[in-house]
DNA sequence: CTTGACGTTGACGTAAACGTAAACTACGTA
DNA sequence: TACGTAGTTTACGTTTACGTCAACGTCAAG
């Protein structure tokens, strides 16, 4: 343990913080989206890897493939950007902010039908007499929905 | 062309309406996320296949699998439902909206630094002296975010 | 000096979600 | 009756995102 700087990490505390395996952070190297530091052949992973992974995870978690995430990734690299280079890096980056927010709508629709379903699961009550669901609420016959074929 | 009732659909009218395959509608009866009604080997698809179909490919965009979709749609397949039961539907219902709840901040989270960032990008100006990126707004000298390696 | 913990590079395995091709059936029509 | 169109099953192929294993290097401790 050789304490050199505080933060820098070892592939095996980088993955651990992140609750990942040491593999999958060679995997992601593979594929471009982390390039630490080398010491001879072992990787040191700096302040500036542990931002870049944080996103990377934090696009797997909404969805995202490695490849795009290799994209949004690649629109933070315009170190050479010529003024057409920069205007296209931001179409593509408000393109990106339009699907993700179509996405959250989309999430917002399930969260509302998964809240309307579980209120009526909720207040269900069984009809002994006639054996059949009903709402507590309105007293409407249950319909499963959405519809079991 | 059996004109029976409109309200039905064959494999191909139905995938094509959602913007899938054939193949993709088998695969998700396979996986007993749909069950459509059958006349000798032909499948027949009514409005309630429509609904879950519907409801999958919801699920796939934010990011489920179709193991999760399943059960989440299992959910609403409560016909036997003891009180115990129901319970635990609805507690699962509400651990499944509790995750999308974190997925949706996660997205809000990745739009409002892609947003900052879009933004920076929009705004820069090249300073053609020192041959260095300044932010037009407060003339910082811009850092790239998040740190390239 | 050997053991153990940690690191490395291949390279093959695997699960999910279909794609794709083969081989076959059934039906309305030219 | 032959054809084209649409459906079926079976089964192997493909991509993504790693898991897993083998074979090896390195260094500090016992």
């Amino acid at each position: 343990m050789r304490a050199e700087k505080s933060d820098t990490y070892s592939i095996k505390e980088l993955a651990c913080e992140f609750g990942v395996t040491p593999r999958t952070l060679r995997h992601y190297e593979d594929q471009g989206l982390l390039t630490p530091e080398r010491q001879g052949q072992n990787r040191i992973y700096h302040a500036n890897d542990r931002v870049r992974l944080a996103w990377i995870l934090r696009g797997k978690r909404v969805g995202f493939s490695l490849q795009e995430i290799g994209e949004m990734l690649d629109l933070y690299d315009i170190g050479d950007g010529r003024e057409t280079q920069r205007s296209v890096t931001v179409e593509k980056c408000r393109s990106r902010i339009r699907a993700l927010e179509e996405q959250r709508d989309d999430i917002n629709a399930t969260i509302d039908e998964l809240q309307e379903f579980c209120e009526l699961i909720a207040n269900l009550v069984r009809d002994n007499k006639s054996d059949q669901w009903i709402r507590r609420d309105t007293g409407e016959p249950l319909r499963h929905y959405p519809p079991r074929n």
